[in-house]
DNA sequence: CCTAGACCTTCCCATCATGGGAGGGTCAAC
DNA sequence: GTTGACCCTCCCATGATGGGAAGGTCTAGG
């Protein structure tokens, strides 16, 4: 099949599936005798995997690592446990700043009077200003 | 006071500094004959402004309307109240996503026998092989 | 007076994953 | 023989950040 069949059923966009290829997340795709790629269903497959990769955020890098590891009948779980487990640690730790960034600004919402006064602890914390609160934005206390 | 010490006052790297005057979120900034860029007190408060703002993961663009707000003393509370309320929001299905995420990744690698041998349910569930429970990441189901 | 070093400037490039679009080739159907 | 749906490559843009080159400026010490 060509690119845009491959790309109708793996759910990635031309561009992408082109990009990885040239990026050697793909192997080499052979061509037609007029430059156009040929799609095999193994390649879908590997688009598919990629997709579901990307899916769970990992990178294409890492990806690029699963991949060969799932090409590789040779390969012990504790590989690919490994590479899932620090994933998961940057996510949690991604978790975990942004439910601080939330928290921090739920409460500064809710003490926001939402009205047409300007006095508005949204904008008082970030100028630093020490509100009635604990909210204090985690920054830059140099002085 | 000149760049270097702008930046060690406000904690936003030289680099930086120089950006935000690029793209206009800080006004032009006078300079000294020499070309050299002079910093005011006050210029260091809006760098610590946006140090804040990032550390809440504002992004830039919105960052210049928070910072033109702040210095809007005709201002309405809502306008910031309103820009909290959106970035809150995204910061929240952000998270959900991540969660998300993060918990099929914790079941799999939960289920990942972590040995030698080739046989892993993470690879499988990538690979789109239903694996023994209902992990599924969800993807591209499209036949 | 000269030099070393610590500054400052601008400009270009790289990141990461993704998309947009130009300019041009190929092929099938009508 | 043209139209339209494909395909190709190449360049550019995103957002926030850093790296580094090439070159100007100023100050302190010899």
């Amino acid at each position: 099949m060509k690119i845009s069949e491959a790309s109708r059923k793996s759910g990635v966009s031309v561009k992408m599936i082109r990009y990885y290829e040239a990026i050697g997340i793909l192997q080499p795709i052979d061509r037609l005798e007029n430059g156009y790629r040929l799609y095999s269903d193994i390649v879908v497959d590997d688009l598919k995997f990629i997709s579901r990769a990307r899916n769970l955020d990992f990178s294409l890098e890492t990806i690029s690592a699963l991949l060969s590891l799932w090409r590789d009948k040779n390969r012990s779980s504790s590989e690919a446990h490994t590479i899932a487990a620090r994933h998961l640690q940057m996510l949690e730790s991604r978790i975990a700043g942004l439910q601080e960034m939330a928290e921090l600004l739920r409460s500064l919402i809710t003490c926001c009077p939402d009205d047409d006064k300007p006095s508005c602890p949204i904008l008082d914390c970030l100028a630093g200003k020490p509100a009635g609160g604990d909210n204090q934005v985690m920054a830059t206390r140099s002085e």
